[in-house]
RNA sequence: GGAGAGGUGGCUGAGUGGUCGAAAGCGCUCCCCUGCUAAGGGAGUAAGGGUUAAAAGCCCUUCGAGGGUUCGAAUCCCUCCCUCUCCGCCA
């Protein structure tokens, strides 16, 4: 949520903001609401004030013995009146939040202006793609020859978009998860963390996917109203909501390993081959909340920890900085992290680091209290996927490939996979 | 699933219809005293919002959430959520 009192007094700076992302904001309809909210909330405050001292008359009366029946006479009429006010009021505050909720984040000024994908602007690459005297499978054709990618499987138990994988493919994907998460935890002082993967709609709206982004959600039948993690950033932010932190407890820096759940509305027809756009995948996320003053820093610090995985890997990747008309809804500046898929012949994302700044804080009321001022103030939180283990598993299948369908395995897995070098197709 | 207890400020915890936004203690901040240390004394210390260019001031809201009763609710009534204890069941 962007700060009510910036739309106020700056509206101007945020239309033309919210524009580079090809956002209209409605000036017309917000300054309509925004005026009859001021009126009527001095008003309905001004009466409420008006039967305080009028009660409390009344209660002072009372104590000294006094007939207050002409005091209650006068007050009657107040009540009605208030009340009708205030609903009216109550309905007015309901639109206009639901106006606010609706706004995505103020971009930073670096964010290269664009429209689309395609104006996505690279700021660096690492490694070189392989280079193959073969023709390169993809993990598809990959994981059928060796016999442990089943999309069949998976569609019997389940339906289009999700997969099942046995023996050491199953064994390689989790060697990534605990690989991940043990370099996180170890090298780059993250806290790891286990979360729930149900969350109530409130930490919804806390980091942003409600109420603008419900389509992309599944949400839970039964008694209470629960919802899939899209990803670990909603439970982990969350950890801080409605809380004042103290200044030496920041930056607090979570990594959690989470399975994720996207409806993928919308995206029909698109990545249908094979296991880069599933509805459930796992994934790493790095969470951190920080002081204000520090979130730029931070934004790197935590797109070069998800990197480093990446290159101990040895896959080939780019970061890229997303436009305007790219970068998510809740991000003030977003670096995705692109690995090079042979089987594709294109780099594809594989991690989203995003700085957030104040945007998620203020929606959730996650503040620390500033030494310099003695005040609460509000938090920045960033997030990153440090990195996505499907599509880690599908980058390593198709770059460490052999001639005869065997994949090798990277050699900082090894001893996640009791020292396996490679896996061969089965025999026969 | 059954039975009970409870949700109050950063924390502990009092408060059962009228200056209660809330006693007391702890913590924290500032000041004083004491040649260090320890101890002592005093003052202050919730959050959100409105009004304002901003501040001061003033006002409103908030004692788990939502409704209700009342001139007036932390206190009474209803519904829900959460936590804890015991029993049962369960990975």
């Amino acid at each position: 949520m962007l700060d009510p009192k910036l739309l106020r007094t700056g509206l101007e700076q945020v239309v033309q903001n919210l524009a580079r992302r090809g956002f209209v904001l409605d000036s017309g309809r917000y300054g309509r609401l925004e005026n009859d909210r001021k009126a009527l909330q001095v008003k309905v405050e001004q009466l409420r004030s008006e039967r305080n001292d009028r009660s409390r008359m009344i209660g002072k009366a009372k104590a000294s013995g006094k007939d207050i029946q002409p005091l209650l006479d006068e007050v009657q009429s107040l009540g009605d009146n208030l009340k009708l006010r205030a609903a009216e009021l109550e309905q007015l505050q309901a639109e206009l939040d639901g106006f606010l909720l609706g706004l995505p984040n103020l971009l930073d000024e670096s964010v290269p202006q664009g429209n689309s994908e395609e104006d996505n602007q690279e700021v660096r690459s690492w490694g070189t793609p392989p280079v193959f005297d073969f023709p390169a499978l993809d993990h598809v054709d990959l994981g059928a020859g060796i016999g442990e990618l089943d999309f069949e499987a998976a569609a019997l138990v389940a339906g289009a978009r999700f997969s099942v994988m046995r023996g050491s493919l199953a064994r390689l994907h989790r060697a990534l998860i605990q690989f991940m998460l043990n370099e996180h935890v170890e090298q780059h002082g993250y806290e790891e963390i286990y979360v729930p993967y149900l969350v109530n709609a409130a930490a919804l709206e806390g980091t942003g996917q409600l109420p603008k982004f419900g389509d992309d959600l599944f949400a839970v039948k039964g008694d209470q109203e629960f919802y899939l993690i899209p990803t670990a950033e909603v439970p982990v932010t969350n950890q801080v909501r409605d809380s004042i932190q103290s200044p030496e407890d920041l930056p607090l820096k979570f990594a959690a390993h989470t399975p994720c759940f996207r409806s993928e509305a919308g995206s029909y027809g698109k990545d249908t081959r094979g296991m880069i756009r599933q509805h459930q995948f796992e994934k790493v996320e790095l969470v951190q909340i920080v002081r204000p003053e520090d979130s730029a820093a931070a934004h790197e610090e935590l797109t070069d920890h998800a990197e480093r995985i990446l290159q101990k890997l040895k896959l080939a990747y780019r970061v890229v900085v997303l436009c305007s008309g790219d970068t998510g809804a809740g991000a003030a500046k977003t670096y995705d992290l692109e690995v090079w898929l042979p089987g594709q012949e294109k780099y594809r994302e594989i991690s989203s680091c995003s700085n957030c700044r104040d945007f998620q804080a203020r929606r959730m009321g996650a503040r620390w209290r500033n030494p310099a001022t003695g005040k609460p103030e509000l938090l920045h939180t960033l997030n990153g996927s440090g990195v996505a283990a499907g599509r880690a598993l599908v980058a390593v299948m198709e770059n460490y490939q052999q001639q005869d369908g065997s994949i090798r395995i990277p050699e900082v897995l090894q001893p996640y996979m009791n020292g396996l070098e490679v896996i061969s197709l089965p025999k026969g």
